[in-house]
DNA sequence: GGCCCACCG
DNA sequence: AGTTCGGTGGGCC
């Protein structure tokens, strides 16, 4: 039979592991009393996933039970090198032992020992009693108590990962020791964690050879005198009260009195009914959704009010939609949940995989099959009735595989994707139960739950499985409507919600239905082209090398660079030598280092835009269709994926030539390009309300010249050249994004010094610029949160941070967030007022892409002039700033042309 | 899956 | 001690 199992846990160096595992993000563990959790959570994970699983018979954590021990009356200044216990760790120590409680397990301290103690008295007492003994610990020192019946598990990489000792494993580290000779290895190397000596100049390698011949400190001293003279037996004799000192330090007692015995030690597992208020102290939401998963009612939240309501309310009504229940379906009126699963995230080509429809009053009807969504369907007439409310999630999506089904969607109201994302941005996660749980609603599990993930990815077979997760996602979605929307009140939200991003979400998914056609003749030229240039390139960069090697890796290049041909290092990235563009280009006049930038230069042409877009491109219509994530960005901007239109290069003529590959769909039609001129710093001069930089708009001046006159004091006959403009501007974009001196001196080549001169004369010129930074960062550290001129808002908790680093980002992203988000807030009002005015008008144009200040259109030749009239009107009259808006517009055969 | 690098506004 | 905001994608290891 198998042994009975003891568990033995060091509270205190996994604590200190857990808490320093997590360190750098000290500041986002705070529950809502100001309580520090990073030890918490990693201890409490190490509880659940190891210590549960593990299932022993008996348990215990053991506690060290102050700083002065047995060992401190031996030497004064044992581990006196550490530093004062963080605050942030201290008070985790408490909740910490009721977590262990809570776990079904025992605590112990004892006065005068250290926890290593009392888990070496009780390994020996386990083992004497025919248990089969774990240590878990994050200390290896207690490798030492190592047996046959003692197996020592050592967490490493934070507690992350997880060492696991046997006396194997110690002679194969220890070149053939026993265990318990690992205290005389350390008395004679000594510790400096602990801060005990050993003997001076006796390293890891001397203290091994030492042992592996002497078998330990006190057989070496006896067998001293035989010893052939040397430095090293001088080293020896010296240091002997060291080493002798020093072992005892090492030595973990096995014999401390403790006054528990095993049969206090009973594991009982956790106590659910109390564990449960004990999280929601602690905000351990995850937490809370496992157990919920697992059948463990949470009750309501106490604690936040603006999230409360029923999360008991579990009970779900899913059925199976039949011939007979299709009847049911038809008379579903009001508002409805509906909900569309897809086999993958690409909408535009994944397939679907079923359906859910109903509310709370009438229950919910699943079906995987989709032709009850096709042809005279109820369902069909459902979705396309105006007048029939929808609440859904991820209204875009589902527009653009409703389409791809012949079914026109209207009449959607609620869509809680981007109702979540519009109260907090953090909260984008694309899965609906994880963004329910965000939202203390936990009556729903995760896809990755249900599904699995990468190639695990499954739709279960089982309809009942499959309907039940529909069906709870679809009750979800109702349930979290109102409180939410409530919410989006609160935050004066309600308008941003329905005037501007639902509104957007249609069009944008009009413009990714619609697509732009990509001509891949021109691409198929390009690439062959590319190809012999990269060749010819690299048999070059051989040749300069004196050999062959990878010119894309830069682990290599750097080898070659900088060891080989012993070109000095500028930089240092964490993994090894920085090869960026901007090393390169301060190496100088190189000829190995002309040729790899223009490799990489044409590599990147090639791989990421030729052959990506090739890959792409839809067959059926010659067209790629992208996807705008509208609720990704922490500003309120859009980004694109699969493939991404808004990185499509344009500053150098080579990578320039992809967009003449992007070409109307029809033949004499053509290309309208419509940019915002300086939309951030119009921007920046509304809302800081500074006179004088708006003074230079409405003038019409050219904004760069304007400041570079200010900052520089160039007189008003005098010209301003071309090298100060740039530096100019420069400032200009650089203030945006809160820019240091360092960064300013950087990036325009003067000293840092100078740099700091001209941020200081461009404050003193734009005083209310400064005031207005000033204020903004003031009102984050306050409210917690920024805003656009929308309302849209981005919470900054690290404003309030310690660490000098995430406070200095937040106190730049501040300022940043408001003028970037208020211009992704404009362009976005002009593209549904665009689209308005092109129905309006009847013109047959289509609206393709948007590149953040940016929209391109396709239409007929015979209507580009008046549609590029209206696009102008309607951009720069879509809101009304201190200061006027600037719209420029090109015409032309293709994107490229359009310029 | 993290890191480096390069492309965009 | 680090130093300019917001993104996506390819390739390496």
């Amino acid at each position: 039979m198998a042994k009975p199992t003891l568990l033995l846990i060091d509270g205190n160096s996994l604590a200190f592991r857990a808490f320093y595992a997590l360190i750098n993000q000290v500041d986002r563990f705070v529950n809502h009393e100001g309580l520090h959790t990073n030890a918490l959570v990693g201890f409490n994970n190490l509880l659940d996933g190891i210590i549960e699983p593990f299932n022993p018979d008996l348990a215990l954590v053991a506690w060290d039970a102050g700083k002065t021990t047995f060992r401190t009356g031996k030497f004064d200044n044992y581990k006196g090198n550490r530093d004062n216990t963080p605050q942030e760790l201290v008070e985790q120590f408490e909740p910490l032992r009721q977590m262990v409680s809570l776990h079904g397990i025992k605590s112990y301290e004892l006065s005068g020992y250290e926890a290593d103690d009392i888990i070496g008295t009780m390994a020996r007492i386990g083992e004497a009693d025919g248990y089969s003994v774990t240590i878990v610990t994050g200390d290896r020192d207690l490798t030492q108590l190592v047996s046959d019946d003692i197996t020592v598990w050592v967490t490493k990489k934070g507690i992350s990962e997880i060492d696991h000792y046997t006396p194997a494993m110690i002679a194969e580290l220890y070149d053939g020791l026993e265990p318990k000779q690992i205290v005389d290895i350390k008395g004679l190397q000594g510790d400096t964690s602990d801060n005990y000596p050993g003997i001076a100049g006796i390293g890891p390698k001397t203290a091994l050879k030492l042992i592996k011949k002497y078998h330990s400190i006190s057989e070496m001293y006896e067998q001293i005198d035989d010893m052939k003279a040397s430095k090293q037996k001088e080293k020896l004799i010296n240091g002997k009260q060291d080493a002798l000192l020093s072992r005892d330090l090492a030595e973990i007692l096995t014999d401390a009195p403790v006054t528990i015995s095993l049969s206090d030690l009973e594991y009982k597992g956790p106590d659910y009914e109390n564990i449960i208020p004990f999280y929601q102290h602690l905000d351990f939401k995850a937490q809370l959704v496992k157990l919920a998963n697992q059948g463990y009612t949470v009750p309501t939240s106490g604690h936040n009010e603006d999230a409360e309501f029923d999360l008991n309310n579990t009970e779900l009504a899913v059925s199976e939609i039949t011939p007979a229940s299709l009847t049911h379906v038809s008379q579903l009126q009001g508002t409805v949940s509906f909900y569309l699963e897809l086999d993958d995230e690409n909408y535009h080509t994944a397939n679907p995989v079923g359906f859910v429809i109903g509310n709370q009053e009438n229950g919910y009807f699943a079906s995987r099959d989709m032709e009850l969504l096709t042809q005279n369907s109820p369902v069909k007439k459902i979705l396309e009735d105006q007048t029939i409310l929808k609440n859904v999630f991820n209204a875009k999506e589902l527009y653009v595989s409703l389409k791809r089904l012949d079914v026109a969607l209207k009449g959607v109201n609620f869509d809680l994707l981007l109702v979540s994302y519009l109260l907090d941005t953090n909260d984008n996660n694309n899965d609906l139960g994880a963004l329910a749980h965000d939202n203390d609603y936990y009556a729903v599990m995760t896809d990755e739950e249900v599904y699995g993930k990468g190639a695990k990815f499954a739709i279960p077979e089982a309809d009942a499985d499959l309907f039940e997760h529909l069906g709870r996602k679809a009750m979800a979605i109702n349930l979290l409507r109102e409180p939410l929307l409530e919410l989006l009140s609160k935050h004066e939200q309600t308008k941003l919600y329905e005037e501007i991003e639902l509104p957007l979400t249609k069009i944008l998914a009009d413009m990714e239905s619609t697509g732009i056609t990509v001509d891949s003749e021109q691409l198929l030229q390009m690439r062959s082209k590319l190809t012999e240039r990269l060749s010819e390139l690299e048999q070059k960069i051989y040749q300069q090398a004196g050999h062959e090697f990878n010119v894309q890796s830069p682990k290599q290049l750097g080898v070659v660079l900088f060891e080989e041909m012993k070109y000095t290092p500028i930089k240092k990235t964490k993994t090894g030598y920085s090869t960026s563009v901007e090393v390169l280009e301060k190496m100088g006049d190189v000829s190995i280092v002309a040729s790899i930038l223009a490799y990489r230069q044409v590599a990147k042409i090639q791989s990421t835009y030729v052959e990506g877009l090739l890959r792409v491109i839809h067959g059926s219509d010659s067209k790629v269709h992208t996807r705008y994530l509208q609720t990704l960005t922490q500003t309120g901007r859009l980004s694109s994926v699969d493939p991404n239109l808004q990185n499509i290069p344009v500053r150098i003529e080579e990578g320039r030539q992809i967009r003449k590959a992007f070409v109307p769909s029809q033949a004499d039609w053509q290309i309208l390009s419509a940019d915002y001129s300086q939309i951030e710093l119009r921007v920046l001069a509304h809302i800081t309300g500074d006179k004088n930089l708006q003074a230079a708009f409405i003038n019409g001046e050219d904004i760069h010249a304007a400041t570079a006159r200010r900052i520089f004091g160039i007189k008003d006959d005098e010209p301003v050249e071309g090298n100060i403009r740039r530096q100019a501007k420069a400032v200009n974009f650089g203030i945006v994004y809160g820019i240091s001196d360092f960064g300013l001196s950087k990036n325009i080549g003067v000293s840092r010094k100078e740099a700091k001169a001209i941020i200081e004369t461009y404050f003193d010129q734009y005083p209310d610029v400064k005031k207005w930074s000033d204020d903004i960062i003031a009102s984050a550290r306050e409210k917690g949160y920024v805003e656009t001129i929308a309302h849209r808002r981005r919470y900054l908790p690290d404003i309030k941070a310690k660490r000098f680093n995430a406070r200095s980002f937040a106190e730049r992203t501040a300022m940043n967030s408001p003028i970037q988000g208020s211009a992704a807030d404009i362009i976005k009002i002009a593209m549904i007022k665009v689209q308005e005015a092109i129905a309006k008008a009847g013109l047959q144009a289509h609206m393709l892409l948007q590149v953040h200040d940016e929209l391109i259109f396709e239409a007929p030749e015979s209507e580009m002039a008046d549609l590029e009239e209206l696009v102008r009107n309607v951009m720069d009259s879509a809101v009304t700033l201190d200061v006027p808006l600037l719209v420029s517009s090109h015409v032309g055969a293709s994107w490229y042309d359009a310029k």
